[in-house]
RNA sequence: GCUGGAAUCGUCUAGUGGCAAUGACAAGAGACUGUAAAUCUCUCGCCUUCGGGCUUCGUAGGUUCGAGUCCUACUUCCAGCA
């Protein structure tokens, strides 16, 4: 059983300390988003040197490159990327929903890679064959997250949610019971995941449901925008048990999200939005997102963001990080990647913080007055 | 000096009788939430009550219902010959 120790709880508001196999992760904790086992733009030291405990990537694309067997030679995901922290693996269950021309069957999901287009199948036993190979500490659940306003739609993809659930239950337990992968230990733990949608009683079914299996945490996804969510999420985290973490799907773009998730008893965020933001040169500031491309910063020779640390902030100015774009030069993309992460994974380090001294109310109402004033 | 060729939006360019005029770049702005994203979208002559109106393709004339497209002259540039 994954161990996760809770520091201070304050309503569904928590904070604590995943114990991976790899090492902890301080909660509330925002997990980079390194889908084909790399943070775009950046490299793992880079990582580390903004202040990332974890990372999060995605079972589809290392299946389809470079392979998961390679990775479960080259000694797991964690010894493969030389990232050596925790790190978790998304299922492959988004891209149903993501990708074209996905048939979804009792089975599982069959698609054609945007590669090559192989005919490919991914099913709950399948996923969890290939994440138990690539060797993650924390694996999810093989889901099916779709977006419908209608509900019986929505409950359809709910209850195979929950009938792979079982599978991968069942998969995961074999594959533990087995073969030893990822540096000798089979220490690998698997979240659940919770859907529904925006129809809070199939949200309440489905954390049930899923509280009600043998996972070690829980993933609750398809969320697409905040709104809505806080209600959700407190529906659903009051019917989750409290001992074990959870993680909010894919949000974390707009800051508003983290305070929301992590009020409302999320442990860790992952998100793509940050880098993919950086890369499209609009940078976080703590008075809002900024386009460093716009020509009002060609002569701006102030640093982004002055109380900022990040390598960017600390070194270059606003003109310099706009020329680096304008000229299309790779570095824009890697200053501009740090900053984001950074801002981001430091905005839940002081969530964290404000949880455990108890200043998070007053935190949240300045920071959000100051970001989307 | 002679003989060819060429002049179109900031730049390069499409265009051979119905055209406010093609494409690219540049420029201006927007989007992006478990990454088919170093991507995508919009604007890009002037004005507009969004119906349209006005002025444009080196300059000046001409032919034609109609000219960026055909004719004449001129200007500039390029190539070859002197």
């Amino acid at each position: 059983m994954l161990k996760f120790d809770i520091t201070t709880k304050r309503g569904l508001a928590r904070t604590g300390i995943i114990h991976t196999p790899h090492g902890d992760i301080r909660t509330p904790a925002f997990i980079g988003a390194a889908t084909r086992a790399t943070v775009k733009a950046l490299t793992m030291q880079q990582m580390r040197d903004l202040g990332s405990q974890a990372i999060l990537a995605n079972t589809y694309h290392l299946v389809l490159t470079p392979g998961t067997e390679l990775i479960k030679d080259a000694g797991g995901l964690a010894e493969f990327s030389s990232w050596h922290g925790p790190t978790f693996t998304d299922s492959g269950g988004f891209q149903i929903f993501s990708l074209p021309d996905v048939k979804i069957t009792e089975q599982g999901a069959r698609f054609k890679s945007h590669i090559n287009g192989d005919k490919l199948e991914m099913t709950p036993e399948s996923s969890m064959q290939a994440q138990w190979s690539i060797g993650a500490d924390i694996h999810m659940a093989f889901d099916h997250l779709a977006k419908s306003d209608n509900y019986d739609d929505m409950k359809e993809a709910m209850e195979r949610t929950h009938r792979w659930l079982v599978r991968c239950v069942a998969e995961h337990q074999k594959l533990l019971s087995g073969e030893t992968v990822a540096g000798g230990r089979n220490e690998q733990f698997l979240y659940a995941v919770v859907q529904g949608g925006d129809f809070n009683d199939l949200r309440a079914e489905s954390a049930r449901f899923a509280a009600s299996q043998p996972v070690d945490g829980f993933g609750i996804g398809g969320v697409f925008t905040a709104d809505g969510m806080a209600e959700m999420l407190q529906i659903v985290n009051n019917i989750l048990p409290e001992n074990k973490p959870r993680h909010l799907l894919g949000m974390g773009q707009e800051p508003i999200d983290l305070f929301v998730g992590a009020e409302n008893g999320c442990d860790t965020f992952d998100c793509v939005g940050p880098t993919r933001m950086a890369r499209n040169g609009s940078l976080y500031t703590l008075d809002g997102r900024i386009n460093i491309k716009n020509a009002k910063f060609k002569n701006d020779f102030t640093p982004l963001m002055p109380d900022c640390d990040c390598e960017l902030c600390r070194n270059y100015t606003r003109a310099y990080l706009h020329h680096l774009f304008r000229t299309d030069e790779i570095t824009a993309k890697i200053l501009a990647s740090i900053h984001n992460e950074h801002f981001i994974v430091h905005t839940v380090d002081k969530i964290r913080e404000s949880i455990d001294d108890g200043t998070f109310d007053s935190y949240k109402k300045q920071f959000i007055d100051r970001y989307y004033g």
